[in-house]
DNA sequence: CAGTATCCTCGAGGATACTG
DNA sequence: CAGTATCCTCGAGGATACTG
């Protein structure tokens, strides 16, 4: 007499909906595919990206999508490099789903442990727009108000964009400070920059040409254009249940 | 030194996909959304519907969906009764993307462990459309050549429909027999019926005008037509990948 | 019909250290 | 840079029996 449901992964149900979940629905596949299908291609961003991710289940993961046929591992010039499929590609829609649902549903103020001061420092750093930049270097110190106190450096460059947990050793030219929440909330396209200077939950102090431009240097997340549309779209309904 | 990730359930992340992945992304919560936007209201209805799913567990899901304000728990004349909210009627777009990606690429053959005869009975027993049921009572007897083979009876009146796992005390009216995968094809939308009678995989023996209507009784399983449309979709275009 | 309560197992996944 | 190997914990969830 066999235990009927032992070692069962699946959810025993010929249906297409229960059948992409069997690859799908596992924690982390998801946020491994948005961040695949944002660009990031290497290990170590995916796991910088997803720092509450052990590398050893990350592993595990792209091991899956990509015996699933979703993603696929090539060896280029010396590194290695992940990349969708057509199967990863067509995953894009049921992102933005998601994307959309969290945006009206679950969209509140930041929790204490989604302050991540790093991850939004290399979410920042990925989005650059070095076209953009001045000519030469800018150093920007970031100060969060949240406890612990801390600081960070962001140091442009058309050709280089770093991230510093220690203070670089050169001047500052602009200094952020204020709420980690307020700027994450900017990042995902939930407030304004000019808006949360406007309120005071953060202060920028430059050269009158540094702060007007400051903030076209990022394209912000990839996710900003849906997420405002879905924001808007909520703001002109009447509110249902 | 707290372990920083400890009872964590959150991914930590302040981001829609994430946040919206925190509520669905667990095991089986999305399954008893698709069942409960079919129009499946009842505990023991949804129980029914996924065999693999404690009753336990299915508890806890419910719970979690009502706190969360995705679905709302009525009494209703001494019974209990499931049905979405707004933000649950929300997730049908989501739902519908599960479906295609699914159908699109993980849409092989059913699998052993998926070819359970009481969940299609169950299954058919709720898509029968009474109005196109003939006066009287059509006694159904199906027999599945798969290991084990058993036979299931179908009783059809345009009041009442239920299963039977043993032989019912009438006289059988018609009698199906063949593969119960083709079954779950024809069911799914993945086949039509009269394909499977064509090709032999399933055989129906009743009086002519019962035989050319038989298949009208049922509207299959709700998605059919999406099913239908990204089958065709797929046959159209050049084989990527 | 719609669950709850208890007990127990096992495997997902974290921590840590190591590698070509 | 891109992982692997080992060891260990704990909590998700199954089995079973019970309830108004």
């Amino acid at each position: 007499m066999a235990l009927k449901f032992h070692n069962m992964s699946g959810f025993g149900q010929f249906c297409p909906v229960s059948r992409a979940l069997e690859v799908l629905g596992e924690r982390w596949t998801l946020l491994i595919m948005r961040d695949l299908l944002h660009g990031v291609m290497h290990f170590n961003d995916l796991a910088r990206g997803l720092p509450h991710l052990s590398r050893g289940l990350l592993s595990k993961r792209l091991k899956t999508l990509c015996d699933e046929g979703i993603i696929v591992r090539e060896e280029v010039d010396g590194g290695v490099q992940y990349s969708v499929t057509q199967a990863g590609e067509e995953l894009r829609p049921l992102i933005y789903q998601l994307l959309r649902w969290g945006t009206r549903w679950r969209f509140e103020e930041p929790q204490e442990d989604e302050l991540d001061p790093v991850l939004l420092m290399w979410w920042m750093r990925r989005r650059v727009v070095s076209e953009r930049l001045p000519k030469g270097r800018q150093v920007v110190q970031f100060d969060f108000t949240e406890e612990p106190e801390r600081s960070f450096w962001l140091l442009l460059e058309r050709s280089d964009v770093s991230v510093c947990l220690d203070p670089p050793p050169y001047d500052i030219d602009i200094w952020v400070d204020g709420s980690l929440a307020a700027l994450f909330e900017v990042w995902m396209g939930k407030e304004e920059f000019d808006g949360t200077i406007d309120d005071g939950r953060i202060r920028i102090r430059a050269l009158p040409w540094q702060e007007r431009e400051f903030s076209s240097w990022f394209s912000r997340s990839p996710g900003v254009p849906l997420v405002k549309e879905e924001l808007a779209r909520l703001r002109s309904q009447p509110d249902l249940n």
